[in-house]
DNA sequence: CAACTTATTGAACGGTTATTCAATAAATTT
DNA sequence: AAATTTATTGAATAACCGTTCAATAAGTTG
C-alpha cells in the first residue's frame, strides 16, 4: 500500500480534528493552528496535507454531507415490505434522537456557504437531490406494491422533506425537550397523511 | 435631540454597512476594519459605538430579525376579509420574489449562531413564535367567519411555516429559477389543501 | 465666548491568521 | 546498505484581527 494509505489516515484524521473542533467553536473561528493543536502537531503540517484552507473546509464540507447522508441511509431498515420500510423511516426522520444525531450548528454555518460559493451550493444540491430521489423510489414501490396511494412520488418526496427541514430547523430554536417532540408529532402526522399511511405501528 | 441622534445615525448606518459588507463578503470574514473602510472612517470610531465586535454582531443580528419581520408584517394586507387576507398572504409567502426580499446568506450564517449562543437561540425563537402567533390569530378569524375550517391555528400556523422554512431551504440550493418556481407552486398548493383554501383568486 | 461633551482621527498594541521554507526524521524503494 | 520519497518539525513571514489611547475637531450647553 505504501504511505498513500498513512496519507489518506493522517488527513482523515484532521478534517474529523476540524469538524470536532467547529462543533465546540464555530466553523469560521477554528483555525488552523486550533486543529493543530488538538492533535498535538504543526500547523505546517496540516498545509501539507491540504494546501489550503480553502481545501480543508471543503474536505469538511464533505465529511458532513458524507455523514448526512450516511445517516439517511441507515434508515432505510430491513423489513418484510416497502410499506413497512417507509412507515419505520418516516418515524425515525420525525423522531427527537434522529435530531441528535447530527450536529446542525456546523451543518449550517457550511449551508450559508452555499450563497456565496457555487461549488458548495453544488455539492448541497447534490445530496439533497440524491436523499429525495431515493425516497421518491420507496414511495413508487410502495405505490406500486399498492400499500399506498401516491401517483407524484417526486412531488410528495419533496414535500415530505420540506416539512421536515422546516420543522428541524425551527425546533432547535426552542428551549425544552417536551416542545420539541410536540412540534415533531404535528409535522410527522401531518407527513403520514400526506402519504395516506395510519399511524398504528405494526412492527 | 441633541447629539443621541446623530449617535442613533450613526449606529444604524454602521450596522447597515456590515450588513451590506457580510452580503458580500460573508459574515464571519467581514471585519471592523471592513466595515470601516467601506464608510471612509476609522476603525476606531465603530468601536467608540460599539464597545466590541460582539455587541456589533448582536446589532446585526437584531437588524436581520427586524427586517425578516418586517417582510412578513407587510405581507398583511388590508382586504375586505379575513380570508381575502389569509389568501394573499400565503400567495405572496410561497412566491419567487419573497425569496428576494431578503439575504439568507447573512441570515442562515446568523441562524448558526443559534447552536453556540444562548442570547442568539433566544432572538431567533421570539421572533419566530412571534410570526407564527399573528398567522395563527388570522387562521382563528378565518374560521370563526366560516371561511376556512380550523380547529388547531396554533398547529397549522406551525405546519404551513415548516413547509415554508423547508421549501426555501431547499430551493436555493437549486440553480435555475424555473426549478424553484415549481417547488415554490408545489409547496404552495400543500398548504392551500393544509388550509381548505381553494385556489381561484378572487382579488 | 467659555466650558463641556461628543465625534473623529491616526497611530500603536499584542495576538492570531494562513502560509512558506529549510532542516530533520522516518519510511519505502532500489 | 544507499538512494529516494514522504512525514514532521520549528522557526519565520507578512497581513490582518479587535482594541486602546491620546490628540484634535466639532457640536452643544451654560
Amino acid at each position: 500500500m505504501g504511505l498513500s494509505n498513512i496519507s489518506a489516515i493522517r488527513k482523515k484524521e484532521i478534517v474529523e480534528a476540524f469538524y470536532n473542533t467547529a462543533i465546540k467553536e464555530g466553523l469560521e473561528s477554528t483555525s488552523i493552528a486550533k486543529i493543530a493543536k488538538s492533535l498535538d502537531i504543526q500547523p505546517s503540517l496540516i498545509i501539507h496535507y491540504f494546501k489550503s484552507k480553502e481545501e480543508l473546509v471543503t474536505a469538511l464540507i464533505d465529511h458532513c454531507l458524507e455523514l448526512y447522508l450516511r445517516i439517511f441511509e441507515k434508515a432505510y431498515t430491513h423489513r418484510r415490505n416497502s410499506s413497512d420500510v417507509l412507515y419505520a423511516l418516516v418515524q425515525r426522520m420525525f423522531s427527537k434522537d434522529w435530531n441528535d444525531l447530527f450536529d446542525d450548528g456546523v451543518y449550517y454555518s457550511a449551508y450559508a456557504l452555499v450563497y456565496r460559493e457555487p461549488q458548495v451550493k453544488e455539492k448541497f444540491n447534490k445530496i439533497h437531490k440524491t436523499l429525495r430521489a431515493k425516497f421518491s423510489s420507496l414511495l413508487k414501490e410502495c405505490d406500486a406494491f399498492g400499500h399506498i396511494n401516491c401517483k407524484e412520488p417526486d412531488q410528495t418526496s419533496n414535500l415530505i422533506f420540506s416539512l421536515l427541514d422546516g420543522t428541524y430547523y425551527f425546533i432547535n430554536m426552542l428551549d425544552t425537550d417536551t416542545e420539541q417532540k410536540e412540534h415533531l408529532k404535528q409535522s410527522e402526522e401531518l407527513a403520514f397523511k400526506i402519504l395516506g399511511l395510519h399511524k398504528n405501528p405494526e412492527n
